[in-house]
DNA sequence: CTTGTCTATGCAACGAGTTGCATAGCAGGA
DNA sequence: TCCTGCTATGCAACTCGTTGCATAGACAAG
């Protein structure tokens, strides 16, 4: 299990709620992995019970009380450890990859529009992506400016943004296909 | 879930066994959607059970007999019903991207190793689909010479293809950036 | 002739992830 | 005033996925 490791993670950079890592898991930590508050807030409870986080009551106004939790030194040391054990290459799970080859026993056409969605979902995501490079990691800095957690912020950002120029090349590739064995009927 | 699905599909491009298919888990298919033959077995079950698929018993030479399955009507028309349904772009689980934000936290030259390991496991990966696609979609058939079918399976492999050696460039923007971070100390 | 390996199928237990629902404070608009 | 929406937390039930183990026939190597 990593999701564990990845608030972790999440509250070494910055101290939170299970309210607002449920939102940092909507985006940025969670284009990398992805969860929902209920996760969250069952693993929360579990870490605070072995004493890798810590929780303090936070009154608010205009607001509901929340719990900020941060990490305690136990919590430091399950990181480390994890860091140092290896892990699998991940398993994929591309469910549009199966759907693709699907289509050969279906209507090659129908999925078109589909494909054009998830081609507009990507392209959304790289300009959010985008965005945040612009905003955090631009700028008149030399290099050696940024500190290590920013380097490794930006390279995994680099990653996502790679990723998401990558797969906008491939759907397009997937559409010509599409449109080329629809014209052929 | 598109387990079932995923089978169906593999199911109809070549009828087999649950061993059968958990060996094409561990391949072709398996590398957009993993699955164990635990999980093949208890869902082929079912499937059974709701009339998805038929079941043949085939007694083999010089080995244990084996069920062979292959797609009923009603499994058909399960397919046709998720191919027109929407889905969800997919939520990723990029364990080693955790990893690598969270060696902000500890030291982050230790993970160089483990990015090293994990680039050759996509090196490898990548040799692969580069050997089958060789094997199946070379030679001098002009474009129309494959059906469909084959026309589907070829672009899947390309996204494939496409995404290893973006994750390759990727880990080794990974690699020179740890060994930035690691020369700065 | 025993041991190991490959094909082939399966049970049982557990852990992780999803979905639906519930509660409650506060703010702003109809 | 009531309804909607956002912050904030949580329970319960269920499904899915993983792990360990078990069985059994056939073959090959030692």
């Amino acid at each position: 299990m990593a999701l564990e490791h990845a608030i972790l993670v999440s509250l070494l950079e910055k101290p939170g709620s299970g309210y607002e890592l449920a939102r940092r898991f909507d985006r940025s930590i969670g284009y990398f992995w992805a969860a929902t508050h209920q996760q969250i807030y069952r693993v929360l409870k579990r870490m605070e019970g072995d004493g890798w986080i810590g929780a303090r009551e936070v009154a608010q106004q205009a607001r509901p009380d929340k719990k900020e939790y941060s990490v305690a030194a136990p919590g430091r040391d399950a990181l480390a450890r994890w860091l140092h054990e290896p892990i699998e290459p991940e398993s994929v799970r591309h469910e549009l990859a199966v759907k693709i080859r699907g289509a050969a026993f279906d209507d090659p056409a129908a999925l078109i529009r589909e494909v054009e969605r998830h081609r507009q979902a990507h392209a959304d995501r790289l300009a959010h992506y985008l965005a945040g490079e612009r905003r955090d990691f631009t700028g008149p800095e030399a290099p050696g400016t940024l500190d290590a957690g920013q380097e490794l912020q930006h390279v995994v950002l680099r990653g996502g943004i790679a990723y998401e120029r990558m797969t906008l090349d491939w759907l397009d590739d997937v559409l010509a296909t599409l449109h080329r064995i629809a014209a052929e009927r």
